[in-house]
DNA sequence: CTGAAAGCGCTAACAT
DNA sequence: ATGTTAGCGCTTTCAG
């Protein structure tokens, strides 16, 4: 910059001034000052800049991953979160300092801020962390977590609406004809524990009993769904549908009935949760609950840089949306 | 800092010392100040330490994706890339910036370099900019790009070898007996010339003639498999099998085939590329070429920071590997 | 409208 | 072994 500056006959504050549009400066100077840094291909250093200014216009984006298997991040599902929230940070100016994380301890979540590399913290997920959470919220930690609102939360969600999306996908079984539903999913994970309230809600209304042998509780690796069904044919138990909480999940679920010659959807009809982008080439085309990736990405974002600001943020959730195809059967 | 100092009765300077272990620091004395740190929840602020270090501990990673579709980001492969980046990135103790970049142009690829946001770049995908790309090594832009090795080159590259793992899924086919072997990929893009060229050896080291209505430009779409097969059965060509350049390529081309009657592998053998998360879980199990994503992330940090460091960095390739399942068919 | 000078939080000579 | 001082590259009062 004092080259700049020398080069253009100008002090170093008014290379400042017209490289950041401030008003106090000449047009003409300006002008010149502005060439004369293109031609030198010079560039504001933004690391001083930040010092000077305090701030940094860097958020934190971390997802937690399996320390043992390395698997969560694996979900393409997640690209698309990434997709999402970086989208909308590109659109506000801000860039990503994206750092992985054990999911099941979250040690280490909020470093980056810490040490003052960013302002703020997107997490996706929020695991078994409640607890840990609400402690980070507590500190003060500018923090946005994707996932489910949970009761005595004091940090800030985004997240779909899972007990509706829940119930929209057993209902849609339900309505075509499917009495035997079995649910694969995590219950200890706060947004499963949602979905499962949303399916249980379906089978009630239907006048049907949820019956605990069709619940299985499988993680969100892509072999879930293979040990899914087999724990279920396992179990001897009769079912003709499957309500998976993730499409990976569904998937390799579909995979597994095949390999045993079930037909879906004919003698099992299942339904998905994400539509991730291939769930429509899929065979047979997923039928899934869709979440609003895009929105959810400028939604979580909007909400970390009101909190980096002072304002409060309130948690939001999400409308989800059917997607019928044909894995889900018709009536 | 000045907080520790004064009340760990020293120095700003011996605070730094002590929190950077210092060998020049009583160890009493800096236990003392750890200790005092930690109680206060006190964090180096690292944007100022890079200011004054004139480094950063940061590297850039940019994605390529298609300003139009916005898709280019969803490919699984990439995510796959990613974790292999970031796990060796942590392990070097270095940050991640994520960016993304309009892959017809690859504009603002540098920009976070330019601005001293990062000590270096890594571009997944080195697409149609072959000469952007020796512009920016010109000008001395520590850069390691994922992709393939070509003429003429001044930037450094890590990628797998193309046109042996074209050659091997090529191979495969023709042992398993297929004769008619269709290629699906855009050969603008110089690591899928490379597998047609992988792919051509292997026709012509079996006696057979490439046959350029059997090759499709598809590009990195999950569409582009349903395209492919289409454009195919269009042009009225016969065909017994399907070398694809990606698995998301692979499985799209799959279903299609499906819809259209024709039995994978019994009708048309396929393979695809990359071997991701899915690939196995697939159906049929997809047999594919496996990129080694973990060493390919060491391999291009470790290339990237030798730049850094000022050390010269040479352009590496990584073995690939067939993985056969079922989709290839079998002799 | 422009320049001089102070200071963001830290570290590395250079002293002691 | 510790303290003093200067300065990383920038912005912003405060004077002119």
């Amino acid at each position: 910059m004092a080259d700049v500056a020398r080069l253009a006959g100008v002090s170093m504050a008014t290379v400042s001034r017209a490289l950041n549009n401030s008003p106090l400066v000449n047009a003409e100077t300006r002008q010149r000052v502005t060439e004369l840094a293109r031609t030198l291909s010079y560039r504001i250093n933004i690391g001083a800049q930040n010092l000077r200014l305090g701030q940094n216009r860097t958020v934190g984006v971390v997802m937690p991953f399996d320390e043992a298997t390395r698997q969560h991040l694996s979900d393409p599902f997640f690209l698309g979160m990434l997709g999402g929230v970086g989208g909308a940070l590109a659109e506000r100016g801000f860039d990503m300092l994206l750092s992985r994380v054990d999911a099941d301890a979250l040690d280490g979540t909020t470093q980056p801020y810490d040490s003052g590399r960013v302002n703020g913290v997107i997490l996706i997920g929020q695991w078994r962390c409640h607890d840990r959470l609400n402690a980070l919220a507590a500190r003060g930690v500018p923090l946005v977590v994707w996932g489910a609102q949970l009761p005595q939360q004091a940090y800030c969600t985004v997240g779909g609406d899972n007990v509706t999306g829940g119930e929209l996908a057993t209902r849609h079984l339900i309505g075509n004809g499917r009495r035997r539903v079995a649910f694969f999913g995590d219950i200890n994970l706060p947004e499963v524990a949602h979905r499962f309230r949303g399916y249980s809600n379906a089978l009630k209304a239907a006048g049907l009993d949820p019956d605990p042998l069709l619940r299985v509780s499988v993680p969100f690796v892509p072999h879930g769904g293979h040990d899914g069904v087999r724990e279920l044919l396992r179990r001897g138990v009769a079912f003709d549908a499957i309500f998976a909480c993730s499409d990976l999940l569904a998937m390799t679920a579909i995979n597994e009935l095949r390999a045993h010659g079930r037909v879906v959807p004919d003698d099992v009809a299942v339904v998905g949760y994400d539509d991730i982008e291939l769930a429509c080439h899929f065979h047979p085309p997923l039928t899934t609950v869709r979440q609003p990736l895009v929105d959810a990405g400028r939604a979580m974002v909007a909400r970390l840089l009101d909190q980096i600001d002072g304002r409060p943020a309130t948690s939001m959730q999400l409308p989800t949306q059917l997607i019928i195809r044909e894995s889900g059967g018709s009536a």
